[in-house]
DNA sequence: CCTGTCCTGACAGCGGGCTGACGCCATGCA
DNA sequence: TGCATGGCGTCAGCCCGCTGTCAGGACAGG
C-alpha cells in the first residue's frame, strides 16, 4: 500500500515512517503542505496521515481542499490537538479516522490496517445487502437500482454497521464511530440518525435490540 | 461484559459496583488480592478495575505477575495515587487505563466502554455449547443454526452461566449479577427469567439444583 | 397424601425507543 | 450583505415491548 505521511516533527515522523514501513508498505514521508498537495495531485496514494499542525498552514484545511476537489483517497489525522471541537471538525472536514499524540505505534498500525482493509480496493467492490448496493470507495448507494444520498453522519453511520455485520453495536460504540473516542452526546443523536437513516434505506437495514443497541439486519 | 472489581474500600466498592451493574456488566467485587488472583485462574474476565492500595499487597505487583503470565486481560488502575511516577508505574506494568481518586462514575462508565470497544475487535470468538453457537462480542446466538434473540436482561443472565460453567449458581448470587445492590427484588423473578431463557435456547441448557440454585449443563 | 419448591401463562406499568418538529449553524448564491 | 438551503443536535410526546409480579398448577421428596 502507498502512504504518505506529512508530518513535521522528524522524531515522531521517523518512528511512523519505520513503523509503518516495517508493515510492509511504502511511505512517502514530507513535511511541508504545499509539498504534499503537489505530491497528491500526482500519483494516488492508498492513504493519507494528515499531522493538523504544520509550519505551511493548518492541516484541515488542506484536508478540506482535497476533499473539495473530490479527492477520496482514505486520511487518518496525527495530532495532539485532544480537544472535541477539534476532533469533530477533523471528520467533518472528511477525515476517516483519528488519533491522538501520543499514540501507540501498534494502535496506528492496526488502524492503517483498518482503514485499509475498508478501502482495499479492486476497481469498485460492490457489497450487495438485501435491495441495498453499496460502493464503499465511491461512497455511494443504490436501492432497488435507485440512488441514494447518505449526509457525511449518515454514511458515517451506516458504514459502521456494515464493518461489522450481524454484530451489536451500543450507543456508546456507535458515538464513538460518529465522534472520535468519547464525545458527549446529552441527547438521542443516534436515535435520531437511525430513523433517518432507516428512512432512506428502508425499515429492515438496521434492527434495534431494546436495551442494547442495533445490528445490521439481514439483507 | 464480565468485570473483576478488585477494591477493598467497602463504601467505594460498592459504588463501583452499583454504577457497573447499573450499566449492565456482570461484576465480581473481591477484597483482597489473593482471591482476586485465584479468580483470574479461573474463569476468564473482560475487564479488571485494580485498586493499587490493598491491605495484602501492593496491585502493581499483581498486574504485573498477570501480564508475565501472558494475561492480556484490559486493567483499569483505580487509586488515590496521582504522582505522575505513579501513572507511568501503572501503565508501564501494563494497564491499559488509570482513574485517580475520587473519580466521577459517569467517566468510570466512559473509560470502561472505551476500554471494553478497543478490545471487541474481530475475530469474534465464537463459543459452541451443544446447539448452540455464541458470538460474545456481538452478542449473537444461535441454535441449530437460526438465530436467536435474547432481552438485555436474558442476556446478563447467560453471560452469568457461561462465565462460571458447571459452577451452581444461588438465587442470591443470580440477583447480585443482575441488578444493582439495594434494588431487591421480592419475587421469583430469576425463575421466572430461567424460564423465559430455557424457552429460547432449549430446555437443557440450564439445569435446576432443588433447593440450591441453577447451573449451566452439559452442552 | 402432604409440603415445600419450582415452572409458566397472564398482565399491567413504565421506561426505552421512535419520529415529527424546531432552531442553530455553515455553506452557497445573488 | 442578505436570503435560501440543508445538515445536525435537541426536544417532546407517543408507542410498544421488556420486565417484575402474581397465581395456579406441576413436580419432587418424604
Amino acid at each position: 500500500m502507498r502512504i504518505l505521511l506529512i508530518e513535521d516533527d522528524m522524531v515522531l515522523g521517523a518512528a511512523v515512517r519505520d513503523q509503518v514501513a516495517a508493515d510492509g508498505h511504502s511511505v512517502d514521508w514530507m513535511q511541508r503542505l504545499d509539498a504534499a498537495g503537489d505530491a497528491m495531485a500526482g500519483a494516488g496514494f492508498d492513504l493519507v496521515l494528515l499531522d493538523l499542525m504544520l509550519p505551511d498552514g493548518r492541516g484541515i484545511v488542506f484536508l478540506r481542499r482535497l476533499r473539495a476537489r473530490g479527492d477520496v483517497t482514505p486520511v487518518i489525522i496525527l495530532t495532539a490537538l485532544d480537544q472535541i471541537s477539534d476532533r469533530i471538525e477533523g471528520l467533518n472536514a472528511g477525515a476517516d479516522d483519528y488519533l491522538v499524540k501520543p499514540f501507540d505505534l501498534a494502535e496506528l498500525s492496526a488502524r492503517i490496517g483498518s482503514v485499509a482493509r475498508r478501502y482495499a480496493g479492486n476497481p469498485n467492490p460492490i457489497v450487495t445487502h438485501g435491495p441495498l448496493e453499496i460502493d464503499l470507495a465511491a461512497r455511494s448507494i443504490h436501492r432497488d437500482g435507485r440512488p441514494v444520498t447518505l449526509t457525511a453522519r449518515e454514511w458515517a453511520l451506516f458504514e459502521a454497521f456494515l464493518s461489522r455485520p450481524g454484530q451489536l453495536l451500543s450507543r456508546a460504540q456507535l458515538e464513538d464511530k460518529l465522534y472520535a473516542f468519547g464525545a458527549e452526546v446529552e441527547s438521542n443523536t443516534i436515535e435520531v440518525h437511525v430513523s433517518r437513516l432507516r428512512k432512506k434505506l428502508g425499515t429492515g437495514v438496521i434492527v434495534t435490540e431494546r436495551g442494547l443497541g442495533y445490528r445490521l439486519g439481514r439483507g
